[in-house]
DNA sequence: GTCTATAATGAGATAGAC
DNA sequence: GTCTATCTCATTATAGAC
């Protein structure tokens, strides 16, 4: 009876139809939201499967962040490198930082492969829990060398800026490009479809001008001789 | 054998037990990864009486939504309506939208009540969610007339501002917000110990002068006579 | 309003035949 | 590698005594 799509000419193997699966039902629920059973029956598979090939349900989701991650962050960090080629100091402006950083997530996230989305998805929905979720352990050591080079790398195109507004910052830019990949469909509910979570095009033009703009807003005034009226020098905007 | 911290001087009321011990595991896990069992234990009450005053699971959630959405929206406009009696010409700047809106939920997020700081955790989360959560309905009408305002308010001040451009710019400013009050630990984390989460004082002074300038770098140039060299001129702040 | 007891379902995980 | 069958436990929800 059972039969699972019968003589399907190229099916996949068990264990990426398993993958496949699980990160998109993670991404869509969340990991308690799933089920090893919803798993099973969205991959058109026995549920003893599930548990055979990953082991337990917190290893199958181990493995659903570890076949993505390292690639993703090699990428990010590939495209800072490519700007440190590129510019003529060896020190890329504000606004090829940020650019490397954004257009690193949005290409995979528009790729026709679904994967990736659902992967940033996941990802997205992993940092925005406040308490220890089973992902954040991995994705913190997959991650970490993305930020340390990213905060080196504006310290070098922004040398007065405070380290406090330096890490600030790049944690906002994050955020935003966490919420843009979630494509949660609330931006383009808010401007009424307007927006559409899917124009990376336009997500990307706006957001390199605007981080670089907000970022250069947070650079000290250049050593002010007279003493400035009430607050500390330069600590708003300019 | 089982007393319930016997003879505690002030006890709440059952239902108010509930609903705190529910926005906070919510908050901290989320719908599918809070069990009734476990909000019983956390609010020290027999299991039954969840049910019994609530009724089905979704219901005691929406319950936890609608006790403290109202009031939120309602402040968060309060902020907005302050700034224009306060502004001359009765519009408020783009810096003073910004800090209304900002300030709106940072001084709930920063209250002694505990409680607020998880509610706000909980629809931070609940926003990240790509697929209909049980939140997102409730939501959506208690804060879709401060979205409105707010838009309407950055018109106003910003009146060369695209529409594209204006809808994604608040709804950057959103994220940040919504990832602040998380308070995930992801900035104390990454920068060090430097910044800490529940520092909003600087969250507000650094976020204020950002997103203002950020959307100043939005706004198109005034009737460009001669073409701009690369970047259309007054990117860079205000 | 509160408690005990239990019904009904679904969960994760494993054993063992094929 | 795959499938059937099953174990054990936790889940939501309700019924009924107090």
């Amino acid at each position: 009876m059972k039969t699972r799509s019968p003589r399907a000419p190229t099916r996949l193997p068990t264990k990426f139809r398993i993958l496949n699966a699980s990160e998109r039902l993670f991404a869509e629920r969340g990991y308690e939201g799933v089920s090893l059973r919803d798993i099973a029956r969205d991959a058109d598979v026995e549920v003893a499967l599930v548990s055979y090939h990953f082991g337990a349900k917190q290893e199958l989701f181990r493995h659903v962040i570890a076949r993505r991650s390292a690639e993703h962050a090699d990428r990010v960090l590939a495209a800072l490198e490519r700007e440190r080629l590129e510019a003529p100091t060896g020190v890329p402006s504000l606004d090829r930082i940020i650019f490397a950083f954004c257009s690193g997530s949005f290409e995979l996230a528009r790729l026709p492969d679904a994967g990736w989305k659902h992967y940033l998805q996941l990802i997205a929905r992993s940092a925005m829990s406040p308490v220890n979720t089973p992902a954040l352990k991995p994705l913190n050591s997959a991650y970490g060398p993305v930020v340390r080079r990213y905060c080196e790398a504006l310290r070098q195109a922004a040398p007065r800026l405070r380290d406090g507004d330096l890490y600030t910052a790049f944690y906002w830019i994050q955020s935003i490009v966490q919420r843009m990949v979630a494509e949660t469909g609330i931006l383009d509910r808010q401007s009424r479809g307007l927006c559409r979570s899917g124009d990376y095009e336009s997500h990307l033009t706006r957001l390199v001008p605007f981080a670089a703009a907000g970022i250069t807003a947070l650079i000290p005034a250049r050593t002010p001789r007279r003493k400035p009226t009430t607050a500390p020098p330069g600590i708003r905007s300019q």
